[in-house]
This record gives structure tokens, C-alpha cells and sequence, in this order.
DNA sequence: TGTACATCAGTGAACGCGCGTTCACTGATGTAC
DNA sequence: TGTACATCAGTGAACGCGCGTTCACTGATGTAC
């Protein structure tokens, strides 16, 4: 930490803050405070209130950014595990940055800037390449990959709010460890609830340098 | 409507305020005065202003579980109509009560009353019984129904979330008209992302008396 | 090396505001006789 | 039918509080000469 980082301080504060409280515990005073500065000097880091809340959804989406790059480079090239590995990711950061992930995606007009759509966009647009991976050797159903994105998106945002708020605990699924836990409904998830898929056959793209054989390709239970 | 029912016209003015601005937006004194009554009336239905919030999330649970009931019981006798028309049912239900939703998963201690807890349980069990009636017929896989459940569940919870919030739109998946939408991604989230599976072929079970025969089992496209 | 000056992050007093909560009150309604 | 009384929902003034925001200020830091 530099000597006088009183953004950076401020920005972590109101983390916190979202952590204990929602978005709505978010202040300027009791932020400065925490920072140990006085409730006067937020304002030469941040123009008003919204910006302060605004700038914690954006170091969010950023954070939640690097994280999915950072689980794909190390998923190896198994298509089916690099997606899986990319819903891991998800559920592990809305665990790990609790304040980051509610503040992201409350409600709220001012809340969704350009630099927080960007990263939107890039999160989505990393599922659907992976998805459209696992279509490609036939280890995901054909159909829109955008549309079976939002599926998954649907999938692990939902267990990640349901974890959020305690009710995982509350139904007595949470015995395990959250690590199994979460790598266990991440595939569950892609599984979805029909009966058991027949052997998938990877087929060979028609064009194009055919593709490295897929490894390891053990389906759970 | 009642010549004088304060305390309602101050349940609904909440739920309007947490539909406008989130929980953090119902205030005694607002909705005392949408309510058309003066700030001090208030006291007279609630004993404070935590109270008339988990009323908000007390009346939306009591609502999501009669509306869960009443789709079910419109939706006949095929096991996944029947599971489907939950799904559908849950979304429908966050659309067109997003002040309640909001209010009945946001973070807050004081918030799960008993009431809350026992309306959850309720509807998380409705969910488990119809798929356990899914896995007798073949038509879900073989599996501890309350971990299935909690599978669909945040499927259906996460896409409520992220409609909520406006990401469906922004993806640019909202072009179908809202029913449609709902039916599909309902579908959809119970098939998962896996490969397409293998026909269904229903057991009978062992015990018990013949089962009712299932029809119109269409699965979509 | 020394002096003068500009910059600017942080200070602390002050503002107006809406909030939750309390409390003595008013006035309508229903019951007892 | 009429009178006395209890009940109680709603009133409005008052309280203390924390908030966002403004503003004249202080004092440290860096640059120009």
C-alpha cells in the first residue's frame, strides 16, 4: 500500500461497507471514515455518492474480468473443463468479493456505466466462445451459443445470489466444502435436470485444421 | 377495497417504493405519506420500520406459494407440464412482483421471520415433489431430488435476477414477446447444456398402484 | 543553496434535509345502562 | 331513545441523528528562478 492511498482506501471501505450492509450502507461519511480521513475529502476523489458506489461495481466487473481470463488460462484445452472451470470462477468470486458482486448488480440507473458494460460484455463474450468450444466437439447441445450462455449464466448467478443469502445453508446442501460444492453444481448445472445424456460423440469440424484431440473427457457420475 | 385499510394501503406503498429504489428505499415516512395518512400512523399496524419490511417479504412469499399452487394445479397431469409450469410460474412471478422479489432475497438479518422460512420451505418442497415425480416416470435423471431442486432453482432465480436487472434485454435475447421467453429459457434451464439426450423410456414402478398414463410428452424442437 | 510561488489533498465548520421514533392530543365509534 | 364512558386509529409537534454537499482554510509538496 502507497503512503496516502485515500482512493483506493475509500473504494476498499465501501467494499466493506456493501459486504455488511447492500449497496444501501454505502456512504461518503462513514467511508472517509474508515479511511481514515474526514468526510470532506472523498470529494477530491470522487465527484458525489453515485460515483463512489458506480466506481465499486466497476473495480467488480474488472476484478470478476481478470479472474475469468485467469481460470481459462489455466483450464488446459479439455473444452468441457474450461467451461466448467469458467463457472467455478464465477460462484469463487461471488464467495470470495461478496460486497463487489451485490453492489454489481443492484438496481440502479446511474450504476451501469460504459467501462461496466464493457466488462460485461467481455465476461458474456468469454462463456460463449466456450460454449461454442463445446458444441464444436459435441460436448454441449447445438443451438444459439448465446442463448445456452445465458442458460449457464442463469445457472450459477442464481446459486451464487441463493448462496449469498444463506438459503444453500438453510436447504442443508452446504455439508460439503464450498470448493466440492461449487464444482459439483457448476456441472450440475450444465447438466440441467433431463435424463442422462447419451455418449456424446465428438464430431469432426468439415473445415478448418482439424482441431487437437480432446483429453480427459471424464463426465462425473 | 376496504373504507379504511391502513395498514394494506401501507403494505402496497412499500412494495411500490422497494420496486422503485430497492429495499433501501421503503421508508415509514414515505409510505405514510403515499398512504395518505400522517408519519405517526404507521405505528399503528407496525411496531417499527424493520416490520413493515419483512411484511413486504412476508406477504411476497405467501403470494409466490399460492401462485406456485395455483400453477400446478392448472397444469395437468404430465409430470415435466407440471415442473415446467413451476419454472414458469417463479418467473412470472418476479416480473410481476419485482418490489416483493427484491425485498424477499435481500440480505438483512431480522428479514427470515418464521413465516418467511416456513413459505420458503413450502415452495422448495413443491419443487422437490415434482421432481421426484419427473425421476419415477424417467423423465428427469436418478438423484437426490433436493440437490435437482436446487439445480432448477437457480436457474429460474438467476434468470429472475438478471431480467431484473435489465442484463436479458441488454444481451439482446428479450425480442420474443415475455411468455415466450419465460417458456423457452424454463425449458431450457432443465435440459441443461450437455449433448441432446437419449429418448426417455418411463418406468413403471415397482410399488403402489399403477401409475396414470402420461401423455403428450412433446419435448420441444 | 535559497527564496517565492502555485498546486492541491485534506480539514472542519456549516447548510438543509429526510429519517425513525415518541408523545400528548383529538375525535370518531361502539358499548353499557 | 338517550346519555356516559372506554377504546383506539390517526394527528402533528418535537426530538436527535446521520446523511450529502459546500466552502473558506491550512499546510505540505514541487517547481521556477
Amino acid at each position: 500500500m502507497t503512503p496516502k492511498d485515500v482512493a483506493g482506501a475509500l473504494l476498499e471501505a465501501a467494499v466493506n461497507l456493501a459486504e455488511e450492509g447492500g449497496v444501501g450502507a454505502i456512504g461518503l461519511r462513514e467511508a472517509a471514515r474508515r479511511a481514515g480521513v474526514t468526510h470532506g475529502a472523498p470529494y477530491r476523489h470522487y465527484p458525489n455518492h453515485q460515483a463512489l458506489i458506480a466506481a465499486v461495481a466497476e473495480d467488480g466487473f474488472r476484478r470478476l474480468l481478470a479472474a475469468a481470463v485467469l481460470a481459462l488460462s489455466a483450464a488446459g484445452p479439455d473444452p468441457l473443463q474450461r467451461f466448467s472451470a469458467l463457472g467455478r470462477g464465477y460462484l469463487h468470486f461471488a464467495r470470495q468479493h461478496p460486497g463487489h458482486f451485490r453492489v454489481m448488480f443492484a438496481a440502479g440507473e446511474g450504476r451501469r456505466t460504459e467501462a461496466v458494460k464493457n466488462a460485461e460484455a467481455a465476461v458474456f463474450a468469454l462463456a460463449v466462445n466456450e460454449i461454442a468450444a463445446c458444441q464444436r466437439v459435441g460436448l454441449a447441445r447445438p443451438g444459439d451459443p448465446q442463448s445456452l450462455a445465458l442458460v449457464a449464466w442463469s445457472g450459477v448467478h442464481g446459486l451464487a445470489h441463493l448462496w449469498l443469502d444463506g438459503l444453500v445453508d438453510w436447504i442443508g446442501l452446504g455439508e460439503a466444502s464450498p470448493e466440492d460444492f461449487v464444482a459439483r453444481y457448476a456441472a450440475e448445472i450444465f447438466r440441467g435436470l433431463g435424463p442422462a445424456a447419451s455418449p456424446p460423440r465428438p464430431r469432426r469440424r468439415a473445415s478448418g485444421p482439424p482441431k487437437k484431440r480432446v483429453e480427459a473427457r471424464k463426465r462425473r457420475r
